[in-house]
DNA sequence: TCAAAAGTGTTAATAGTACACCCATGA
DNA sequence: TCATGGGTGTACTATTAACACTTTTGA
């Protein structure tokens, strides 16, 4: 054998699953799907990869397309193939997740795409595989927030503490300890106090923090 | 739009990352790749996917084809999709990595494939993106020796604790305290000790142990 | 008798968890 | 003055890391 000519071809397609910390509470970006098979169902967002470009490659253009976002903290989560996971016809779909600074993704285009923000913690069904891809999605999030700054891609670039810890409960699904939540912040090296007040979530005023290289 | 056709399709194929622990070392099975382009070169065990199974399925095929083993611990490393990491064709890969157990699997199949084991501490170089599948591969099962019975898939039956010490030591790379060892395996529920006595390995002769629930 | 691998405990350091009150301010 | 969110310290527990000698037995 000297070629692949005689093997089979697949259509591939990249669906990201895209979350954002919006008024509080972690949020997952979905679209109505645009067409046949599961029209109108919820859907993530999502793709065909196409000839020129390398997945990951197709992976930003989808995001763009539906955030206007460059530069989006992106991780492969894996590839989904069973054979009939799509049920109009074979697709294998390579799966990635985003974490997005909400306030500035373009909510015009989300409009358009009819794409819209829902709680994590109140998920709707989705088409196909899609939810599996979501509590996969979560799980690895939420190994890896303890150890990685990745809460610097949803949070603005100064913030509370407090508004951090309630990040790091959406993500976890856990209460969490103050006293113990601010101690382990003070001991991670990419976590700074500014001189900067936040007056606007209480009367006394909240330090702002910001994360140390903002790349 | 309705259907999918005017998408691309490409070629999917999957790549083995098979681990096995031969003599007391960590090593991994490749082949002389048989066709072109590369042939000749070392190459992960791989396959194509074919049109009526899925990844997962395809993997399992093509270990199969390659050590005779049904049934073999296997997980998905994710997919690499560079346009020109394959430079015949443009071919997506699906990797997952394989621990098998050496005494169980078919070397006469081996021999026919051209395939062999070769130490992890001295990877050759490998076709296109196959050393970095390698090393990624290294990284997960690094992260899961610790937690997971994993190593059950990779020895007998029974096995010496110092046999089991020295699989940790090739999987982490680094020196490990006997006697904290010792402890660490005695708090895991998913390992214990039997009757059995080998008398192979020293002259005292050494407890042999076994994982509780053998699958 | 000795070489070679098996087996065994204690201490120190570190990380994680539980827990309750005062502070500053604008309304 | 009081309601609201901001901010702080200590004691206990669990986990991890460092470290050296005795046992058994076949050659």
């Amino acid at each position: 054998m000297t070629n692949y000519s005689s093997q089979s071809k697949f259509f591939v397609s990249v669906d990201c699953v895209i979350f954002g910390f919006v008024d509080g509470r972690l949020k997952l970006l979905v679209q109505q799907r645009p067409y046949s098979p599961g029209k109108g169902e919820m859907s993530l967002i999502g793709g065909f990869v196409e000839k020129h470009e390398s997945i990951d490659t197709s992976a930003q253009r989808i995001l763009k397309i539906f955030t206007g976002m460059d530069n989006v903290y992106m991780q492969q989560l894996g590839a989904f193939g069973e054979v009939e996971r799509d049920p109009g016809e074979r697709v294998i779909s390579i799966v990635y997740y985003a974490l997005i600074n909400a306030d500035n993704y373009d909510s015009h285009l989300s409009e358009i795409h009819n794409a819209k923000w829902v709680d994590v913690d109140h998920m709707p069904k989705l088409c196909f595989d899609h939810n599996e891809m979501v509590n996969k999605a979560r799980q690895v999030i939420g190994e890896n927030i303890k150890n990685k700054p990745i809460g610097q891609n949803l949070l603005p670039r100064y913030f509370t503490l407090s508004l951090l810890q309630s990040l790091y409960e959406c993500i976890l699904g856990i209460q969490i300890d103050k006293r113990n939540f601010r101690r382990s912040i003070a001991e991670k090296e990419y976590i700074h106090a500014t001189e900067l007040i936040d007056k606007g979530s209480s009367k006394r005023g909240a330090t702002l923090y910001e994360f140390t290289n903002s790349k």
